[in-house]
DNA sequence: TTGACAAGTGACCTATCGTTCGCTATAATA
DNA sequence: TATTATAGCGAACGATAGGTCACTTGTCAA
């Protein structure tokens, strides 16, 4: 039952924090919206500013779990469709986890006042993919799929295009249908540009 | 006298607003640094989110002016050079320039808080860039120096990674220089993908 | 059965927030 | 010169913030 509240805090603490920032939350309206008083918090936390600490732990342990390691990175495709469609299921996910949206809003909003937040700002963002496609880039060279190319500059112009898409359907969401099949139209046409057709020759 | 004392909290409010945030900002600090007591601001403006509103007021304008009409766009490059002399030139002014790196700040801090600012970032993040090249880029396809291609499809794989880039800088700017010299190497991989060399066939 | 501890409550504290008000000095106007 | 509007000042306001504390309740182990 402890361990649950703790969590329940930190949950809520989320999702007001992204959506009015840390300095926009009080500790009152949390609380009451997890049916508890203010000061019932304080047997859980020592201050504000530790769940706000012990949130970014959490998020970066999750992150060091699912993305820090060679083990999670996804399988290189076997086919340019399939990059399409791995990205399209990727896509799909970040931009509808509400879990997601929120922790990419709460980096958005806070990462300029926390340095660990910054840093872990910049991974979701930017490097953590385009340290992941840059591996599947290499295995789709390796595998006559891509164009000999930089692959890592290949997967930062297939990504940060992506990335800046997955940030309007944050900032609107009315625009998800409209930004998904941006993606998609994106991603063909990455394909077009960069991928090898089988039967087409290529040196 | 009574039009630069509102000025200059404007511009104060700018750059605090753009570091801690409109709730982590308090009058008390922000005319301090001018040299004011927190009830002399009040001789200006009715209220906090008076001040908010008057600074998004000039900010929307400033965009307006700048980049909202036609007669703002940049000349087409005459060459690939130009293309990436042009884009060098742009980034660098961005990146370096304090006014515009605090109202990026501001926007991407406050854009989920706000409607209007939400809208403005749109602009700036998104939209207004892929529009402007848009533009260059049908230029350049009719003088012969790009591929035809769809220019907006285009222009929006060009400009989102560039963003990606500036963004960086925003949240670390220690890294200003590496994200320069990835601004050139991009923008030189994207005229070998999209140029057409002079002297070269194409189809 | 009892003692210890964890979890929640409500009253209260202090600090700080945005805001208001009455006053003064200055400078332009009549 | 007398008047008036302006801009700044300092004191004070009510509201609300984060945080503390004594107290109650329920649970589990000794």
């Amino acid at each position: 039952m402890a361990r649950d509240t703790k969590e329940r805090i930190l949950d809520e603490a989320l999702r007001q924090f992204s959506q009015k920032g840390y300095d926009g939350t009080n500790i009152r309206e949390l609380t009451a919206s997890l049916g508890l008083v203010k000061s019932s918090m304080y047997k859980h936390f020592k201050s504000k500013e530790d769940i706000w600490n012990s949130l970014l732990d959490k998020m970066i342990a999750y992150y060091a779990e699912h993305f820090g390691s060679a083990e999670n990175l996804p399988p290189v495709p076997d086919s340019l469709e399939g990059l399409v469609a791995m990205t399209m299921k990727m896509a799909y996910v970040t931009i509808h986890d509400e879990m997601i949206i929120m922790t990419r809003k709460l980096l958005t909003i806070e990462q300029f006042r926390d340095e660990r937040a910054r840093e872990l700002a910049t991974k979701h963002f930017l490097t953590g993919l385009t340290d992941m496609f840059t591996h599947i880039f290499e295995g789709m060279m390796n595998k006559g799929l891509l164009r000999r190319d930089d692959p890592e500059m290949l997967a930062f112009a297939y990504t940060a295009p992506i990335s800046a898409l997955i940030h309007l359907c944050d900032r609107e969401p009315e625009k998800t249908d409209a930004a998904i099949s941006q993606i998609k139209a994106f991603s063909e046409h990455f394909v077009l540009t960069f991928g090898i057709r089988n039967g087409g020759e290529q040196l």
